[in-house]
RNA sequence: GCGAAUGUGGCGGAACUGGUAGACGCACUGGAUUUAGGUUCCAGCGGCUCAGGCCGUGCGGGUUCGAGUCCCGCCGUUCGCACCA
């Protein structure tokens, strides 16, 4: 008997499959669609991770089966190839970007292909493709057009170790989010889309979609939205007002004093000459405050301007001081503070010594002498002159409506979203199609002198489309902020007309490639349009779409803007592109078992304590406690414990960490292939766990699916009998059927495993063989482990492809078994168990439990009082 | 601090609308076949036990004939957000 052999009958099967087209796009308009895509990946130097797999095997499982299903499937791959790290690449070693983006997708089809994935590689894109560029770009000019991609001179977040401006997500505590360099803020000119204008529906039409709440959750924060009033206070001066936004305009009667952001134009006109050293002082002081120190900082900290605004509902002087608590950022860079009901403006108040009137009340009583911190829950207004008595929701709507009649404010909605940056100062990147005019004597390539009208922006034709990238040698961004295309000024000036002109030297983004994406895949050749109406007619939405969680906030928000101005523009028809969304879940490291040391000496686990400063100390005596890895066969359990063999009082730490190349613990999916085949690796990451579960990788664990697949392909070298299966086999098959089908539409791809090892153990003791029994669980199998079915369907005399072949039907009459096993208890505490018909009746059910022995032991000398009859499933004999 | 997710054997995990907790697999133990095994097959495998049972799904309460599942209050872990007015 030949042995199972992968590295054998893999290669076989994907030359089969590439050969014969098996995975093209059906064309067939009368075939129902559904749309399976993956994140696509950046293709890095460091190859695939066993990360990948997972969600490619997930979605690839649910394309074979739904093609069996006989469903035309688009299911394409691609990669994202602009960014960081070929760049970096570049500088250090002088190899163009483009050379090593095209080596890493080498390397990353080739380990995706020796997965034996079901894409349609004739869909295949790649961002940093001219031909795919071009289109970005025509998006590009298509939110210019609509007023949507804009130019700002702003304070930005330059991250001088990058040479890039990063978008405010991209930067974490300080730091940059790639390669943790810290970050400061820089005026600099850069485009802009103007997402928030798009931030309702952006909020709104999560209702539309099948998304996980989690990520829906984190969207709707990060959008933000709160309602609440903008509130015109009169400088008592005279001159002009100031502008506030509060969403508790219900609180008016309480403000003491008022806050303007250290940035807040109005700073230098409130300032008074008594106090204008002190407010310069502060400001400059704020201004060189990184945000990592504002948010470090525990006291309130802020300068009275000596200036006064007039309360506009009781005509009050207000106080106005200036503190970096408020930011410039949001809503106006300016608040009423109202002490007694605003955390920050109570802590702000106790420290400057600052009154604090309370205005709104859970019981109508005054308790603002005893405050100890603010009372910000709603309740009912007191102090408040003509609004005493009104509930906070009356309160809010009435006097917003009295502000707007007497011009003094009204109703207002602020986000907290921010317009997107969307341009860095890159070398590898989408070059921008837009030029700006050039006033110039001289030749601009020369250096002469030169002033580049960057107001006057000018959108390339349509027909010049792509704009290319220069061919660059040195792609160091350099110092000039311009960025690195400042440097190639061939490439930047040229006449037209005799005047001269100068291209924008910023690029774009790496999201502006994953933006739209799907959108080309539905018709990635097209070379006159970005895809075609009927592409868009037929593929729209994506049905399914996986991913990491890590994008749950940024590409899935930027793609969902993009696709709403695509909507506005006719290009598309669905409102959104992602009907269904789930995230696979990490794959971390193997297990590791970590033991404490202290001055020398083993200690339990349970004795250590992480310091907050890094590091473990001893409970007890509060020295350094050191750890140290302990490799699994020193360890063995003990009770509930995993202790140290050699000395079994010493329990230890195990954990699974991330996989990382410091740590150590990264698995190589290469490597996993040579040692057990795809069809292993495929089916032990569904086998691990539920698919957007967190879980450790095991390296003994890839055997147990091994030997299933090898017990497989043993079953599948036995001889088969025409007969036709017992009846306890027939209905296992037609349960097994239902259950994976089930289980693959719902992608619990983890049960639908196990349910298939339940059968393979079956069939494995079926004497004969039933050729049907076989034939259906190869079947099932194909989608997981899609070689070893194809190759053992052959053996069985079939034509190939598989993937051909329809999905088996189950008859429900045959999911049921012949005899029911009914639980017993007696008092709500099992007894025992009795085999029943299906369908038996409760009085049938009680008589047999009655024969039970210990049913009749707890119900001795007793009355039965009550039965509960759960049909088919259980009996409970209530007795006392 | 706020928000979300999550907690079940030694391990990964099962358990449909409240109804036999631990499916399936790993590891482990015993046995059979084998020249050999990182092979195959069979059996066992939550804890305690006076062998009848008792206890057991992070902890403490509650609802129910019956709770891993529902309710209340805690604790741990992970992930987001973090002066958003």
């Amino acid at each position: 008997m030949d042995r199972y052999t992968p590295s054998l009958i893999e290669p076989k099967w994907q030359a089969y499959w590439a050969a014969h087209h098996t995975f093209k796009t059906p064309e067939d308009p009368a075939l129902p669609k559904k749309y399976v895509l993956d994140m696509f990946p950046y293709p890095s130097g460091a190859g695939l991770h066993v990360g990948h797999p997972e969600g490619y095997t997930a979605t690839d499982i649910y394309c074979r089966y739904l093609r069996a299903k006989g469903y035309a499937v688009l299911h394409p791959m691609g990669w994202d190839a602009f960014g960081l790290p070929a760049e970096q690449y570049a500088i250090q070693t002088g190899t163009h970007p483009a050379i090593t983006t095209q080596k890493n997708i080498a390397t990353f089809k080739r380990q995706i292909q020796a997965l034996g994935l079901s894409y349609d590689w004739d869909r295949e894109i790649d961002t940093t493709d001219p031909q795919y560029v071009k289109w970005t770009q025509w998006i590009f000019l298509q939110l210019f057009k609509r007023g949507l991609a804009y130019q700002t001179e702003t304070p930005v977040n330059w991250c001088p170790a990058l040479g890039t401006v990063l978008a405010n997500e991209e930067v974490i505590d300080g730091k940059s989010e790639r390669g943790n360099h810290p970050v400061v803020r820089l005026p600099l000119r850069q485009w802009m889309l103007r997402i928030t204008a798009y931030a309702d529906r952006l909020l709104d039409d999560l209702g539309m979609v099948e998304w996980p709440d989690s990520t829906k959750t984190m969207q709707e924060e990060w959008i933000g939205r709160s309602e609440g009033a903008e509130v015109n206070f009169p400088l008592a001066d005279g001159q002009g007002s100031l502008e506030i936004f509060t969403t508790r305009p219900d609180t008016l009667y309480g403000v003491t004093f008022m806050v303007i952001a250290p940035e807040h134009p109005a700073v230098a006109t409130l300032t008074t000459p008594e106090q204008r050293a002190a407010v310069d002082a502060y400001v400059e002081t704020a201004r060189n405050r990184s945000d990592l120190d504002r948010k470090a900082a525990k006291e309130k900290t802020g300068v009275f301007t000596g200036g006064y605004a007039i309360h506009p509902l009781n005509g009050q002087r207000v106080p106005v001081w200036v503190a970096d608590y408020v930011m410039m950022g949001y809503g106006t860079g300016a608040i009423m503070a109202v002490p007694a009901h605003d955390q920050r403006d109570f802590e702000f108040a106790r420290k400057f010594g600052i009154p604090v009137i309370q205005v709104v009340s859970a019981d109508g009583k005054l308790i603002e002498d005893d405050m100890t911190e603010a009372m910000v829950e709603q309740g009912v207004a007191v102090n408040s002159g003509p609004y005493d008595g009104l509930s906070t929701a009356e309160f809010k709507r009435k006097v917003t409506d009295d502000l707007e009649a007497k011009r003094q404010g009204k109703g207002r909605i602020e986000y907290r979203l921010r317009d997107w940056v969307f341009s860095r100062q890159r070398y590898w990147g989408e070059p921008f199609p837009i030029y700006f005019p050039v006033e110039t004597s001289g030749d601009p390539r020369k250096g002469d002198a030169h002033t580049i009208r960057y107001d006057q922006p000018i959108p390339l034709d349509e027909s010049e489309l792509p704009l290319r990238l220069p061919d660059l040698k040195d792609f160091n961004p350099g110092e000039d902020p311009a960025g690195t295309l400042a440097r190639a000024v061939d490439w930047r000036f040229f006449q037209k007309d005799g005047k001269w002109f100068a291209r924008e030297t910023n690029t774009m983004p790496q999201w502006a490639g994953s933006c739209w994406y799907y959108l080309r895949f539905m018709d990635p050749k097209n070379p006159a349009a970005a895809w075609s109406r009927e592409a868009a007619q037929r593929w729209l939405p994506v049905d399914l779409y996986v991913g990491g969680a890590e994008h749950a906030v940024l590409h899935l928000l930027y793609a969902r803007f993009w696709h709403k101005v695509l909507l506005d523009s006719g290009y598309v028809q669905v409102p959104e592109p992602f009907a269904k969304l789930v995230h696979q879940g990490m794959i971390l490291g193997e297990v590791e078992y970590t033991a404490f040391r202290v001055n020398g000496a083993w200690v339990p686990k349970e004795q250590v304590v992480a310091h907050p400063e890094g590091g473990y100390r001893h409970k007890v005596s509060g020295e350094e406690a050191v750890p140290e890895r302990i490799s699994e066969e020193a360890t063995e359990k003990k009770g509930p414990h995993i202790v140290l063999k050699a000395e079994p009082s010493i329990t230890v730490e195990a954990r699974a960490f991330k996989m990382s190349k410091s740590r150590g613990n990264v698995i190589n999916p290469d490597e996993v292939i040579r040692e057990h085949g795809a069809d292993a690796l495929r089916l032990y990451e569904m086998f691990l766990g539920p698919l957007e579960a967190t879980k450790p990788w095991s390296t003994t664990g890839i055997q147990g699916v091994s030997r299933f697949l090898e017990r497989c392909w043993n079953l599948g070298q036995k001889p088969v009998s025409a007969a036709a299966p017992n009846d306890e086999l027939l209905r296992l098959l037609h349960k097994t059927i239902r259950k994976v089908g089930e289980d693959i539409e719902a992608l619990r791809l983890n049960t639908a495993i196990s349910a298939m090892m339940i059968l393979l153990n079956e069939l494995a003791k079926a004497d004969p063989l039933p050729r049907q029994g076989v034939e259906t669980l190869v079947r099932l199998l194909h989608p997981f482990a899609p070689h070893l079915a194809e190759e053992l369907w052959e053996g069985l005399g079939h034509a190939p492809s598989l993937q051909a072949v329809a999905w088996p039907a189950f008859d429900p009459a045959l999911c049921v078994d012949a005899q029911v096993v009914v639980a017993v208890q007696v008092g709500g505490k099992m007894r025992g168990t009795i085999q029943l018909a299906p369908g038996a009746t409760q009085d049938e059910a009680v008589a047999q439990a009655r024969t039970l022995d210990s049913v009749q032991r707890h119900l001795e000398g007793k009355t039965l009082r009550k039965v509960i009859w759960v049909q088919d499933k259980l009996l409970n004999l209530i007795a006392g």
